[in-house]
DNA sequence: GAATATTAGTTGCAGGAACAACTAATGTCA
DNA sequence: TGACATTAGTTGTTCCTGCAACTAATATTC
């Protein structure tokens, strides 16, 4: 493996360092942590990481609908229906329609669903854990409270 | 609009909490940062967010390869190779085949991308400051520990 | 109550990312 | 030297995402 060169950086503007820069580091970090919980669940379970979140959402809002779905999860809503979808077709999910409004209908994680639920669930939180199992209880904190202002900062359009 | 359903949860095993799940709220954060940001890039300039990158690791380390790009923005090989190519296309960068080694060539960039790099890279920049403004130095300080620690973590397989 | 607007959800489609297979060049080692 | 491995980079393919257009049902407004 070639390793990288040192030293040839040349300032001739005023160099945006990648590396330190916010957004990037965001992206990077989601990325890692993302694509490795993602492979897990893929292939332990064959569930998409939106197939996943719309289980989990379920879980804790059960008989809700898909568009409530989509607020929760903040997913957009053809890739809810089209993840909804497949969970529904592998009977993970049952779906109840609104005989007042027929537009309607809510969702909820089926029998199967829960036990698949319930083997995944702890999967996720040991991922969780294991990320910030170096962080005092005051860096945990502190980490929430930053990411929370920063998603309120770049909620603001 | 239809506001969200209130205190239909149900504790029926241990829910995890999705909106406090550290991966998914990093996700979050890092899709509503890029999506605003790559929406910019992309109707000001024609660029795409791999492409900023190459172009920003290049005014920072000029006359790396291709390979090298990749290692320093952690962006797929097949994905730099194509930006590269629309780069190149677009005569944003320039292109030194390495006569000992004619496998390798060094990429930088031309006057035009220099040009539009510093045109883009103060939006880059005041979308960083936008998203860190209300932070406290010892915040920001704190935060750049924060997710070091995270990606160092995320990254032991 | 008819015209219009809004809402829930689906589907078509275009662009982007990940992975693997591939070409071409160079390195290694018997 | 010759077989094999590695490296740089490209291309094919598949999947995913996001937007927009669409259907069907309900709400609104005059």
């Amino acid at each position: 493996m070639s390793t990288l060169s040192q030293n040839n950086m040349k300032k001739h503007r005023k160099p945006l360092k990648l590396e330190s820069f916010l957004p990037y580091r965001l992206s990077l970090l989601s990325n890692t942590v993302s694509s490795n919980i993602a492979a897990t669940y893929q292939d332990k379970f064959g569930i998409s990481m939106p197939e996943w979140r719309i289980m989990a959402i379920l879980a804790e809002y059960p008989d809700i609908s898909a568009d409530e779905v989509c607020q929760r999860t903040r997913i957009e809503k053809s890739v809810v229906s089209r993840a909804v979808a497949r969970l529904l077709a592998r009977h993970l999910l049952g779906r109840t329609f609104d005989e007042s409004d027929k537009r309607r209908s809510s969702l909820c994680l089926s029998e199967t669903g829960l036990t698949v639920y319930d083997e995944v669930m702890p999967i996720a939180e040991s991922f969780e854990k294991k990320l910030i199992e170096k962080l005092t209880k005051e860096e945990r904190l502190s980490l929430s409270i930053l990411l929370d202002k920063l998603q309120n900062e770049a909620e603001i359009k």
